[in-house]
DNA sequence: GAAATATTGTTAACTTTATAACACAAACTC
DNA sequence: GAGTTTGTGTTATAAAGTTAACAATATTTC
């Protein structure tokens, strides 16, 4: 499966999501504009994702849901698993931490990393805390490929060289500072003020 | 000005953070490039943005860090201000509410609503919590127009309905339930998951 | 003060992403 | 069992978004 386009990839991982919950319903077959309506758009574009990764349904049935969601697995997953660590398990990192448990999924948060001697050693949220001073260590042992940045703004910088340095080859940047990383590292980074400006915008131009 | 392209209008928001961040280093010119630096995105795309807001800089000098705010806010901003609110104070809720808090901004978290006896009326993260109960008398009363959703994902879809009809005009959802709102109500949702799977699938297939 | 340099604004070309069009096949319909 | 319906897969078309190209102009250099 060679590169696709990187918004189907996001609506890849929106797919598996909604049909999980499908299954939680006992559904088990879905058509493409049922599917379509749980992510606000058009069966079109749902074909054409599913048309890209090579699934087919069961004519006139739809997609065959659990399937569906083992084909959407065999294209984003990694196999055995990727392990994801949390740096900074304030509000932020105790919120993405207690969505993530729960959600199966081929990616583990296995370990936080702060730096609050009230924080260290404990379990929060499901997962173990270390010190940022065992990182490195912590990083090799459990073999931790991507990393959460949910610390406060003055560190990012160099925390993110550091983690780079340590093996990290995927940072999801909640921060606001415009990171750096060395090609060969995927960033990826969100800000809730952009939605929050941005559905403003669209409130104030009342265009909907 | 009418209908920048949402990608623009995304961007804008961007710029603005990150130009208040220069700001507060005392700069006062910059550089498209420099700019598109902060961003990971290219002089052109700045320099096209800024275009079309109409925004001119100081020939060879750069763009006025202070007029450009200015003007980005003219475009982005409700003139007087709009009153945002979140419902449900939990971890994400506070994450968010913290994280608003001490950022200017034409966009103020006036209140949070929450069912927990623990939690209402006292002030959270800096923001006083309701009842929701009272949910209907405060958004009218202190004129909310925006909705932050954080609460567990059972109630998301009546709630969505009840502020909708209280006058909410642009929702923010977190929660992972599809919603569906009129015309004329605004939705925006993110996923973190959708991030962090797509961050392991740029990983995992190595492409950087 | 002519030449070189740096940086912008804008049009045009390109790429990516989304929508539309439509032929096709299973499943009803009568 | 011919005809209609329904929902798909795919190719074609359009729209959105990005990058490239380049003329224009203030500043520096010599
Ligand atoms: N992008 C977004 O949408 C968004 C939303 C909310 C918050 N944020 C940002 O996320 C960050 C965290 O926000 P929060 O509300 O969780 O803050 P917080 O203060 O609750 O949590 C920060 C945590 O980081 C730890 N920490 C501090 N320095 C550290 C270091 N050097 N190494 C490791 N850990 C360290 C602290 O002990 C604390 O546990 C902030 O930078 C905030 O601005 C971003
Ligand atoms: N989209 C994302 O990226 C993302 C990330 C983290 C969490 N989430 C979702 O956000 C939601 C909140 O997560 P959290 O970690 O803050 O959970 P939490 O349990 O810490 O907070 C939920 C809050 O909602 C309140 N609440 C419950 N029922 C309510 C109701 N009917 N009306 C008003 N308030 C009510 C609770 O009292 C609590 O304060 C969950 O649905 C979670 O799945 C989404």
């Amino acid at each position: 499966m060679n590169k696709l386009p990187g918004k189907t990839v996001e609506r890849l991982s929106e797919y598996r999501r909604q049909l999980l919950g499908c299954l939680a319903e006992n559904k088990s077959y879905i058509y493409s504009h049922d599917l379509a309506g749980l992510l606000h758009i058009t069966a079109v574009q749902v074909r054409r994702d599913l048309m890209l990764i090579g699934y087919s349904s069961v004519l006139r049935k739809g997609y065959d849901i659990r399937e569906l969601i083992d084909t959407i697995g065999r294209i984003i997953d990694y196999d055995e698993g990727l392990n994801v660590a949390i740096i900074g398990i304030g509000n932020l990192g105790r919120a993405v931490t207690g969505y993530f448990r729960g959600k199966r999924s081929k990616l583990n948060i296995i370990a936080s990393f702060d730096t609050d001697p009230q924080k260290v050693n404990k379990v929060i949220s499901g997962v173990k805390c270390f010190h940022t001073q065992d990182m490195e260590k912590m990083i090799r042992e459990m073999d931790i490929r991507i990393a959460i940045l949910t610390i406060p703004a003055d560190y990012a910088k160099s925390m993110a060289e550091e983690i780079v340095r340590h093996g990290i080859k995927g940072i999801l940047n909640f921060t606001t500072v415009p990171l750096n990383v060395p090609s060969g590292v995927y960033l990826e980074e969100y800000d809730m003020i952009t939605s929050i400006e941005k559905v403003a915008y669209y409130v104030k131009e009342n265009k909907v």
